[in-house]
DNA sequence: CTTATTAATCAAAAAAAATTGATATAAGGA
DNA sequence: TCCTTATATCAATTTTTTTTGATTAATAAG
């Protein structure tokens, strides 16, 4: 029990699961791609993404929800229209500066 | 197909697969703690990261091989006893500073 | 009100990853 | 040489995740 606690937790007093849930959320490449795609083109549609990435639509509703859960991206609904955009501040938080560009902005 | 080849590239250009690998490797927790006992503690054995994380050996060593397949660990044999660290070039390559101390050090 | 469109959800099946206990390997010491 | 210790590997099982196709919900347009 040293005098590093607040900068060095120990083990036992780390709760990991949101980390997990991120890492979850990247270990998929279905779910990059995704991410880079709204890197690279910003706000989309659900739609857009299908036609882009040549997913089915469940399929793609599925990763997307697994990525708004985890918090790398933002959702707003229009009329039936879905959008989602990368949530900067979360990617930022978790990702180097080496992986801007391909799944982070800037 | 714009200027921005080079800088912003396209879904179909980029191999994903490493990307992949490296992000499973963390997403679960009980290799996210054997990466921060690394952290904290540097090169370890594998019988001394048995006692403190309380993972049966075969699990232990599981799980290091993923770690160190996607490049996040060191390792380094001496007779009987094997001894892994933390990569710190390719952990910061893919994590942000925001995880110093938690899975990357300094 | 009926029909078309967009997207989310659901349940079943398939695929992938993790756990377990046993066995193998390899080095060191008696 | 024989025994012990440290670690890796293997095969079988269990658990988790992903895929698929169908259904539902909600909006919009005619």
């Amino acid at each position: 029990m040293g005098d590093n606690h607040a900068i060095l937790p120990n083990d036992g007093e780390i709760d990991y699961s949101g980390y997990v849930q991120q890492f979850k959320a990247l270990a998929d490449e279905g779910r990059l791609r995704i991410m880079n795609v709204l890197t690279r083109n910003g706000k989309t549609c659900v739609c857009d993404l299908e036609a882009e990435l040549g997913l089915p639509q469940s399929k793609l509703s599925y990763h997307l929800k697994l990525l708004l859960q985890a918090g790398f991206l933002h959702k707003e609904t229009k009329g039936t229209w879905s959008y989602y955009w990368i949530n900067e501040t979360v990617v930022n938080d978790v990702l180097s500066e080496e992986l801007c560009c391909l799944f982070r902005p800037n």
